[in-house]
RNA sequence: UGGGACGUAGGCUAAUGGUAUGCCCCAGGUUUUUGGUACCUGUCAUUGUAGGUUCGAAUCCUACCGUCCCAACCA
């Protein structure tokens, strides 16, 4: 590679940019604004800041920072029915907790009321705005719909004299709530709803909780928010993309006065799987308790991910890495996860945590003497430095970390087995004793005093590793699992007359009361995050975790790939799939292929440890939405040995296509034309190599148990019955 | 239904007329006192579809299809 590669390499910047930023830029070679960056974060002070004004946040602080301009905090405080202090202090803790800092630059909107309402009577002098006197009924029935234009007001062409005259009064307080309104002459037949006529102000008798009781009248948003803009001298305001449609209107009010110009800029709000993101919504989910709070760890509120134990820097990487852009779309969840993991394994430390304790007695290790081995708090950083881990006769293993029988390539302890404890010594288990009910309660095992450290003396290979505690030094703590709030990917998706609270995860927390943990973790002050070692990262609850009482939220479980392999073995505890198909034989049919079912919707929750893998409920076969289908086209698909392609109507406006691998068995597909087969008809659809697959048919043995056949229906039914 | 926007792999995203980028997911492997991390490899895209312009199109043009937003005195 030659100097010039070389150089132009290092000019390369690490990450494009997006199209905000060359807006900017343009503006900036431009020589718009003097040069000038100025942006703003502008909350309705209505509830809790989400992940998605994080992003916003990032964004606009982000800009302000590269650009060396400025951004503001400001208070769109202009609807006093809904706001409330409790959310101004939240809101400026979460940004700060963000990372970010406003220095003096805290602004409201309800600051500029007095300036708003100026230029409101520059407007009215103009003949630009006009006193309604119609009602809230009338006014919508006016203003027409998407297909007929708007009717104009007959208070439009109210003389000036008498707008003034009106509009002061109105300030003054003598009409009541909705008698009134302020409404903008623009354009009543416009194909844009904003522009036909506009309302400016209300009437509203409310106690606003900066203002106090100076004003009846409060500008609406569209009116106020392009004036908040001016007045700070923002350059650029950047919105989500539903005030796309508002625009027109953003720069109307704005070229009706003379003041500076900001330029409303517009991108795709973030979306993520498996949540909800309005606050309407998440108000619901507060207020009706199906979560403990605005801050419960399972919201995508930031304090709620704050609680959960994420860290300020990795929703501020994942924020960068979701990226910006105009098309709307939904993150994946794992995409977060896995940003959380990446952070906390560089800045945390590792500790012990037995979460469902089983007992372990080393028989050869003598009654009341005990000993400390030195352990390194970060195995590849050591300046994290070391704690003491005491060891003694009694020990805890996790209970998952052994199994009477175990399947194959399983590396942990059983009878017989050798496992070494981590940063301690290897032990052989020689015995299990049980209860009465067979259930196993301790185990007797033998250590190697040669293996001090962890260390195998002969160099014999001992693969598993478990993390363990001394049962006479451990202390208790309460542990909180943490699952997705949500059981599917868009929880808004619901059935006819369902609601998204439908769809909420009856798993998403799950308390284990009876942990031990290392005596270290006592000195851990609330809000420290760490690695419990094999389990996942944890944090000592910000409002409840006490050395005498801890409490551990966990943030994300580490990537569990003996899950996996667990998954996959065929001798192993039913896997997703095959837990679908034992289901499926129960109703006398059996799924054949395309997809072996969604993996995605079925996927087990890699969370919860001691949950045995991958069952399905009756309650999740329930969720297949079967219907009659009448096959109207088969052919086969070139290049697949196995798929036929069929076109199988199901009731709705156009037949769904199927790929489906039964043409061994159907070798001439045409034979399948006319038949009422069962589909699956809320599967996802699956993009395979030979085309989209939008359901799956359900097959089962044929009568002599010797071929696959489709199930087929007979009688007087029709496409898109329901199957019961 | 009128208007406005948006379509790149299973999910996000890059490309600025020069032959499809990166991350996540998924599958495999190496190292490992975390079945973690790190690293390596692999699967997956004729860029919504069909035409056109061009030596050359994800990019420009036309038409179609699909998705989202708008009919609060909410923001």
């Amino acid at each position: 590679m030659s100097d010039n590669e070389n150089k132009e390499n290092a000019a390369t910047p690490e990450t494009s940019t997006h199209f905000i930023e060359d807006i900017i830029d343009a503006d900036l070679a431009a020589g718009k604004n003097d040069g000038r960056v100025a942006t703003r974060f502008p909350p309705e002070p209505n509830g809790y800041l989400h992940i998605g004004h994080a992003k916003s946040i990032c964004l606009n602080f982000g800009l302000a920072q590269k650009y060396g301009g400025t951004c503001n905090l400001r208070f769109d405080d202009t609807n006093p029915a809904t706001e409330d202090v409790e959310y101004i202090d939240a809101i400026q803790e979460d940004v700060r907790w963000l990372g970010f800092d406003w220095g003096d630059r805290l602004y409201y909107a309800s600051d500029y009321f007095e300036q708003m309402y100026e230029y409101a009577l520059v407007l009215i002098r103009a003949g630009k705005a006009y006193v309604e006197a119609l009602s809230v009924e009338e006014i919508r029935e006016y203003r027409g719909n998407f297909t007929t234009p708007g009717r104009e007001s007959p208070w439009r062409d109210r003389p000036v004299a008498e707008n003034l005259d009106l509009f002061a009064r109105m300030r003054k307080g003598e009409f009541k709530d909705g008698e009134l309104c302020l409404r903008a002459r623009i354009d009543m037949q416009s194909p844009n709803m904003n522009l036909r006529d506009p309302v400016m102000y209300r009437i509203r008798h409310a106690h606003h909780h900066r203002t106090q009781d100076d004003w009846c009248i409060y500008p609406m948003y569209d009116w106020a928010h392009g004036l908040e803009d001016a007045i700070e001298g923002i350059t650029h305001s950047l919105c989500t993309l539903e005030f796309e449609n508002h625009r027109p209107l953003y720069d109307w009010f704005l070229e009706q006065l003379p003041i500076h110009r900001p330029q409303q800029i517009e991108f795709a709000r973030l979306n993520l799987s498996y949540t909800v993101m309005s606050k309407r919504r998440l108000l619901k989910l507060v207020e009706q308790q199906l979560v403990t709070g605005w801050d419960d760890p399972r919201m995508p509120t930031i304090t709620g991910m704050r609680r959960r134990g994420y860290s300020p820097a990795a929703l501020r990487r994942f924020a960068e890495r979701v990226g910006l852009a105009r098309r709307d779309g939904i993150v994946d969840m794992a995409l977060l996860e896995h940003t959380v993991r990446e952070d906390l394994n560089e800045t945390t430390p590792r500790v012990m945590a037995v979460l469902n304790p089983l007992k372990v007695t080393i028989e050869n290790y003598p009654e009341g003497e005990e000993e400390f081995f030195e352990a390194p708090l970060h195995p590849e950083k050591p300046e994290f430095g070391t704690r003491q881990l005491p060891f003694s006769r009694h020990l805890y293993i996790e209970r998952d970390d052994f199994r009477e029988d175990p399947p194959k390539k399983w590396h942990r302890l059983s009878p017989g087995a050798e496992i070494r404890l981590r940063y301690a010594c290897l032990i052989r288990c020689n015995e299990v004793i049980k209860d009465a009910s067979g259930e196993v309660v301790e185990l007797k095992c033998t250590f190697d005093p040669d293996s001090r450290g962890g260390n195998a003396p002969d160099g014999r290979r001992v693969r598993g590793t478990s993390h363990w505690v001394s049962a006479t030094h451990a202390l208790p703590a309460r542990v909180r699992l943490y699952d997705r709030l949500f059981r599917v990917e868009n929880p808004l998706k619901t059935e006819e007359g369902g609601d998204f609270v439908d769809n909420l995860n009856p798993q998403s927390l799950e308390e284990l009361r009876d942990c031990r943990v290392e005596p270290y973790l006592a000195t851990l002050a609330p809000e420290a995050r760490v690695q419990f070692e094999r389990l996942g990262y944890f944090v000592a609850d910000r409002h409840e975790f006490r050395p005498d009482d801890m409490v551990f939220n966990r943030a994300v479980s580490l990537r569990d790939s003996w899950a996996r392999i667990e998954r996959s073995q065929p001798t192993g505890p039913s896997s997703a799939n095959r837990g679908q198909r034992r289901a499926a034989e129960k109703q006398g049919a059996q799924p054949s292929a395309p997809a072996p079912a969604a993996k995605t919707e079925t996927k087990p929750q890699a969370a919860a440890p001691a949950a045995s893998p991958a069952e399905i409920t009756i309650d999740d076969f329930a969720r297949l939405d079967l219907r009659v289908g009448v096959v109207v086209a088969a052919s086969e698909v070139a290049g697949a040995k196995k798929l036929l392609q069929l076109q199988v109507d199901i009731g709705e406006a156009r037949p769904r296509q199927i790929m489906a691998g039964i043409r061994a068995r159907y070798d001439d597909p045409s034979q399948l034309v006319g038949k009422k087969v069962i589909v699956v008809a809320n599967l996802k659809p699956r993009q395979m190599k030979f085309g989209l697959s939008e359901g799956m048919l359900l097959a089962g043995a044929s009568e002599d148990g010797t071929r696959l056949e489709l199930a087929e229906l007979s009688g007087d039914i029709l496409p898109g019955d329901t199957v019961a």
